[in-house]
DNA sequence: TATGAATGAGTCTTCATTCAT
DNA sequence: TATGAATGAAGACTCATTCAT
């Protein structure tokens, strides 16, 4: 009997750890020998848990993909509608440095899609399905009367999502400028803007 | 006597064929040997004009954003306000190969300065300079009485131009969906918000 | 109690999955892994039946030699002197694709042999062996008076065995000029020379 | 004006230097790293002469042809026919310790041929052009009335050679046995079949 | 017997950089 | 100014082998 070792867990923590490195020093400091050192591992266990290097740093984006998912899940947990939506883009702004490194990772990836097609359509796909769950809280809103039902749930959700990383990517560069209060303060901007523009059509 | 060469002109034709390669490959498609290759000189000619590889990466986003300069000075010359905030977003976002290839290189820039702290603050000031031109806009427009003169200028620059990389940003991975018709009908979108939202305070 | 296992069986099956690899890709696609692999055995049981490679390659050698030996022996059953020779010769020729792949991986042992003194002996002792063979359905022959008493039988053995092998050697290479009729006319040509070139001394 | 260096005699060299090293220990010893440290250069240099690794291997193959096909033509120089074919199995043939290393780097390169798509119909071509060559000493002899005017020359050639690789082959693993003096007296024989056996058709 | 986790040496390859000409 | 020869570090990756379970 071997011995056993939860694989799962093994491959988190390795992909962790090359999130972590990402967010220092970009793909580039992401090096085979560097993640097996920082783990306490050889070279040969990180090849015995990922096929090749591209699994590696695709297991690193998962990675703080799912942080984030779950921040999200526990901010938002109870909450629904306008509340939730807040939340939500509470958790997205990078408004801690843990948060900040997630945009690093991001940004390290959205450069890699941008320039290989074979990632690019993964990428879209990916907003997307963050710009439905943005969409998915106003129309709860506008089903329970908190923003005019008038409104185009999709297209809001949109908007509000284009906004929030558009100022992410801005603040991210100038992170005591665009500090957490700022930010907060810009959800309320955000969430304003939803109720007071002009109805659709 | 030596033959003269006009180092700037040189200096330009390699930087651009640096940001082509990475346009097409990310930076590590940018190697010295690929610039000389391309462009027919020797590899000691690449590295005659630039003391070490760092330069040539920043001298392509020189020349990415010279480019991005000229072409807005083009489309706004003889226009203010309005108009010319109008001219400067459509020359701003991904609508043609030519832009989206501006925007591949600028966001591996972005991912590089989000990682290196040399870079980060650069990175901000460019942003912060972006902010003003667009406010610039604002403020005549306000002067000139387009829209409510009660806005804060700085802020709704701020607003307009995240609002435009965001978009841009996520227009990038799916270039047929946010396709030209789109992006410029978002353009009369973001104006729109400008003139119906609540005036500040 | 231990549980029994076939220790002989076992080692030919891997064995045979070793010669199968590397008529596929050579001696460097027979790495322990791919055999592990494609037994359905864990790693760990391909080295319990082979103290190191060298065993294993050693054994993949074995499992075609004996493969071979095995189909002359069911062609000669019942025969001897100059059909023996006939069948002998038939058996050899890569006439079908699966003695090609028998000649693929003794070319690959012919080639590790010829740079390895350890092997080279060996294989020397093999060749003799072989031409032992011939030499044998010669003398055989010449009892029967099928063929000239006169004839020097380990050296006419000799000459039929070369002449095969390096008729074996060309039609490895081009399988369709050098096919089945054409390698089994070739028999006829070698069987007749026997009858045919003058009397030794 | 950089530093000039005659590109083939370096090529040659380093190829040289391969072959050596594959006769030595086969194909896994001819290790960039170990040709590098005989050649007395560093590793990149190997890498500024040849694109990869096959590359240099493929360069290896063709050094020893080379100078097979130049220790042919030195000994026929003057020659035809029958001398002509006589000295070019001589030359063929494992008679001194040179003429063995190349068989032994030969019989890597057809072992790696024998399982790998691309180059066996190369190797095809190899042994038809040889064989040709045979051939055509025997029509020159068939002209000149040294041989039977009936042969079909192109058979016997292809008959001769065959013969010729399949001693080759033999003697590589046992050149005490199959010495010079052996192989010498092994032309004899294959010449005079030449003359003694009956007539095509 | 059997498993597979772990190791670390070794391979090719790519690259920025230096330097003699 | 320009060339390209030469260097050596560092990368990903493959693999045989050892060993605790």
């Amino acid at each position: 009997m071997p011995k056993h070792v939860d694989h799962g867990a093994r491959r988190y923590e390795l992909s962790s750890i090359a999130a972590a490195l990402i967010a220092e020093g970009g793909m580039e400091a992401a090096t085979i020998r560097e993640i097996a050192h920082r783990s306490g591992y050889s070279k040969g266990v990180v090849e015995h848990y990922f096929e090749n290097k591209d699994e590696l740093i695709s297991g690193a984006l998962d990675c703080i993909n799912r942080r984030y998912e779950q921040r999200v899940d526990r901010a938002i947990r109870g909450h629904s509608g306008m509340v939730a939506l807040r939340q939500r883009i509470a958790a997205t702004l990078p408004v801690t440095p843990v948060i900040r490194n997630e945009w690093k990772v991001r940004l390290v990836f959205w450069s890699m899609a941008a320039v290989q097609g074979t990632l690019r359509e993964r990428q879209a796909q990916r907003f997307e399905r963050a710009i439905e769950y943005f969409a998915a809280d106003i129309a709860y809103a506008m089903q329970t009367g908190e923003v005019s039902a008038t409104l185009d749930a999709r297209q809001r959700g949109y908007e509000v999502f284009t906004a929030t990383i558009g100022i992410a990517s801005l603040a991210l560069y100038n992170p005591s400028y665009y500090n957490k209060a700022f930010l907060l303060a810009e959800i309320d901007r955000l969430i304003e803007r939803l109720n007071h523009q002009l109805p659709e059509g």
